[in-house]
DNA sequence: GTTAAAACCGATTGCCTGTCGGTTTTCATT
DNA sequence: AATGAAAACCGACAGGCAATCGGTTTTAAC
């Protein structure tokens, strides 16, 4: 999967300001690029047809908002990028992890530590109470 | 960055087999694809002029070796994909770790916090000794 | 039904990978 | 140095995809 530089403008908007139409989603846009409303739209509707995003109308227009969440997708083309690096079994994510580590800093540690943790606590919960 | 399927191959196998000419790629891939040799070749040129790739002359041929690790490629491939949807100081990793946590098992985790753990010892010791 | 708004269609450009054939360069050997 | 083989290099083309936008069709409000 490959996002081009629109398509990922047009989505970090529709996350802060989901259900709006081309017209709003081009203005915000007007302030990084200098596009015109139909290229915006052209974007729009390619991310419709890769599912990334949803649209229902209100009366002329089309409401769009993300069908995938920030975290989701980031995690998703994380993969798309290492699974070809990375052999079966292995987890793309803990090899990237190796591979980006030596950019982060206490604080992140720290963060990801406490995200182990959580998720630690969310399968001893799972184990005892789950059929 | 983008790197196609035939430039993924050729790195793969450089990784494991450093310092090796166009023919030796070649007919190592020949396994996996059928690409003529001249094909091979420009796949190795691009790499080059891409940086990823180092080469010396032995003989009539060029020796290619893999300029970037494997961690370090996909690090840098997390980042220009990733990149455009994490605010400064954020890490992508962490945002991607929030949607995968869930698909971790206990065993992964553990690997996860040892590979944290070390990476706070070097944190430790650049604190100390460098300049 | 008219009309204005928005969606949709199609064409074009630019960029990149993969694909090779053919030419030039290089180098070892005589 | 001449020559011949080996390899590098050049140039062209196809295919795919994002970005671009003009122009036509559809839609819906009045």
């Amino acid at each position: 999967m490959f996002l081009g530089e629109l398509e990922k403008q047009v989505l970090q908007y529709l996350w802060s300001s989901p259900g709006v139409d081309v017209k709003r989603v081009h203005a915000e846009l007007a302030k990084q690029r200098d596009s015109s409303l139909n290229t915006v739209q052209s974007a729009l509707e390619r991310l419709f047809k890769k599912g990334l995003l949803s649209r229902e109308k209100q009366g002329h227009a089309y409401l769009y908002r993300a069908e995938v969440a920030r975290n989701d997708l980031i995690a998703k083309l994380i993969d798309s990028v290492a699974s070809d690096f990375v052999s079966k079994g292995e987890s793309s994510l803990i090899a990237a992890f190796s591979s980006v580590s030596t950019e982060m800093d206490e604080a992140q540690l720290d963060r990801l530590e406490q995200l182990i943790e959580i998720q630690r606590q969310q399968l001893k919960k799972g184990d005892s109470s789950a059929d």
